[in-house]
DNA sequence: TACATTTAATTGTCTGACAATTTGTTGGCA
DNA sequence: TGCCAACAAATTGTCAGACAATTAAATGTA
């Protein structure tokens, strides 16, 4: 492990990137302790504190944890994908929110990748699945119910339509596109007149998953596609008047 | 911005996720500066170092730049969607080489989330694009091509698909599922054989964009999906042959 | 005015120290 | 012998203070 003597940027990230490039190539495995603080300022010729620098930044990107105590130290860590949901989750929303993406785009990515999974969730969902979308579509019909309780529960919904397909690497591509489309969704107000409509698209969803007619799943989440967009560019529209 | 007085984990840590819960909450805007270094161990009543190496965690997820120098210091960072395709990228490959995702189970998950692009790539794509797959698509049938040179252009090819369908959000998405299945497409050999074929239903779906006939794009990326898993197998087998 | 110089603010790095935590070891005791 | 407590060692976590490097603003000068 070695820095490049020629760069620019800071100790701590050329030696963050040492580190990483050696795990990230598979040259440390999982649960491999890395030497010592101690011993890795000697190795990369710096002071105990840069080398910290460094591994604090492993350690934000969950690529190491550390121990106190003797044989303790930094460890290679093992990503659960419940680390890397999170993660991918906090980086897919500040990018919706910093480059101000339309609302349009964010939901026709949404709809589009949703219906990449309903063909699989037809042929593989389980009851539980079913059962746990049959539960919030019953919430979401529910009169007192706030805004933001039912588009928590349309995110429950959506996230076990997309589970039903029974991909991990599907679940964790979607959970950024659902859950981090949330903070936009979250601007609409819920009509009783739209909430209804709503649950009953959830309803031809659920059924068409329960009887595998992937095709009426496909033309549900269309419909719901162009009702959700009508619904967010009403939104839209009253926040321009009101700027005005 | 305050620590939760009762909680365990390293002050630095703390100090991280009360400046991260500022800004991903919207309390902090796009190039606004932090308190300096020192201010901010005034304000959590820890040294600097401490806050140092919370910067440092900060700075790993992209949520700050820092800038030396008089009227330097920390900022707010307008996350790019380069920047956020590469973290999500490095993520999505750790998590399948850690987890040890099936070949199915990722291949299952590209092709269905490459489908769900067809469509609008369809309607959307430009000359552009299609100049890029046409190019790529000649490149894998030169004869002299490495693997690895043909799996780097097979990137190229699915990745022009993808943005074909101009929108980034779908975009950022996907580049996750088909770049971080590279080092898995990378144990497959070519033969000439199978690089005709794959050739044969590249050109078939760049027709299909071109024609605008997102019904032939679907079976043709049906098609390739079951061809490359075939070739997947084969490997495996082979592998598992080998170790046996 | 235009340009060079100084100055102040701020991050980057180092040194040395001590606290906190965990593990292994040793010694005493039954 | 076997068990338990106290101690030693290793390691990370935190602190204080210092100096170097860098950069923008302020200042002085032609």
């Amino acid at each position: 492990m070695k820095t490049d003597p020629e760069t620019k940027p800071d100790l701590s990230a050329q030696i963050a990137k040492a580190i990483r490039d050696a795990i990230i190539e598979g040259r440390m495995i999982v649960d491999e302790r890395l030497p010592s603080e101690a011993e890795l300022a000697d190795q990369f010729k710096v002071s105990r504190p840069t080398v910290r620098e460094a591994l604090k930044r492993l350690a934000a990107q969950s690529l190491i944890r550390t121990q106190r105590g003797a044989f303790g130290g930094a460890f290679v860590r093992h990503l659960s994908y419940e680390e890397a949901y999170g993660q991918h989750i906090t980086t897919s929303t500040l990018l919706l929110s910093m480059n101000a993406v339309s609302f349009e785009t964010a939901c026709e990515a949404r709809y589009a990748l949703e219906r990449a999974c309903a063909p699989l969730a037809c042929t593989r969902r389980s009851a539980d699945h079913l059962a746990t979308m049959r539960a919030e579509i019953h919430r979401q019909g529910q009169p007192g119910l706030s805004d933001e309780a039912f588009c928590a529960s349309d995110v429950t919904f959506h996230r076990a339509l997309v589970d039903a397909a029974n991909n991990p690497v599907l679940s964790y591509q979607l959970a950024g596109a659902v859950e981090a489309m949330q903070p936009l969704m979250n601007m609409i107000t819920f009509t009783a007149r739209s909430r209804e409509t709503i649950v009953q698209l959830h309803t031809r969803i659920a059924d068409a998953l329960e009887h595998e007619t992937p095709q009426q799943a496909d033309t549900a989440l269309h419909e719901l596609e162009a009702y959700t967009l009508t619904l967010g560019r009403d939104v839209m529209a009253a926040r321009t008047r009101q700027n005005a």
